[in-house]
DNA sequence: TATTGTTATACTCTATAACTATA
DNA sequence: TATAGTTATAGAGTATAACAATA
């Protein structure tokens, strides 16, 4: 009876981990010829559907703490890609637009990453990816995994 | 011909990422009991099969960058769980190696990983299980993914 | 009192590059 | 001159908590 050690690579997470961080370090290479972030992109696109949402819906829905929207907002603001605008409901809420250069810009950070993930993913069959798919939605359903910033 | 942006959770990338993170602080949290992040059980887990790594070498196993591997090795040491050596061959070397404390750790902090992995693909049969891993590393195969700190 | 958003602090990880000491 | 390692700086993300304004 030797007590076993198990090796990194033992676990599934391990290669998760390790795909997905190349998948999301070889898009945010992408990015970068546009100046943007991949949590910047993310919120861009909730705001290319929705405009005019509140920095803590916004929190809710990506996954981020309020003090980090604050700052994201902060750095898209800067980039004249994202408005602030104070919500004429109440006095305390802000509300969230993407500018018309922010608006323009979504579609080819769309393209970059269906080209990201097309590339990634071009050596599995049609078949394959689904079922890869069907699998990861399986487990965030029976994790019960959920966007809920702690906060 | 409406131009389409395609939906955050229309590539695969996204469910991996949101997967993978879940998976990865699910961890990080069990470890934290230890005081351990995810990156400094990597680092332990090389050094428990590999007594005495250079950081040069660490960084390149383990995909960080010197720079990195520095401040990860402060941490530990300060920790008490890895200790610092000259290389006795070469002046300007420095060796690695776990401490009595870290290698005993060493084996507690593997079975969180197998409690971690266990209970997250728990929901997954053995046969989807070896289905999920071969196709990861397909794709680390087919896409050439290394372990390459950029330094 | 509770909520909205901001601000501040701190920590991890990443990236880049300058620096030292040895080779 | 090249290499090993450290150090410094900066950016991104996370977490926590305090805070002002408003509800």
């Amino acid at each position: 009876m030797t007590a076993r050690v198990s090796d990194l690579d033992a676990h599934l997470g391990y290669w998760l981990r390790f795909v997905s961080n190349h998948v999301s370090q070889s898009f945010a290479r992408r990015l970068q010829d546009r100046d943007v972030t991949v949590a910047e992109w993310v919120a861009m696109r909730r705001l290319f559907d929705e405009a005019g949402v509140a920095p803590s819906l916004l929190a809710e829905r990506i996954g981020m703490t309020r003090g980090a929207i604050t700052k994201l907002a902060d750095r898209l603001i800067d980039k004249e890609l994202v408005a602030r605008r104070p919500d004429p409901q109440d006095g305390r809420a802000q509300i969230l637009v993407l500018t018309a250069r922010g608006r323009a810009l979504v579609p080819e950070l769309a393209a970059l990453a269906d080209d990201n993930d097309a590339e990634f993913f071009r050596s599995l069959t049609a078949q394959e990816r689904r079922g890869l798919r069907r699998l990861l939605e399986r487990l965030v359903d029976q994790n019960e995994l959920k966007i809920v910033p702690v906060d």
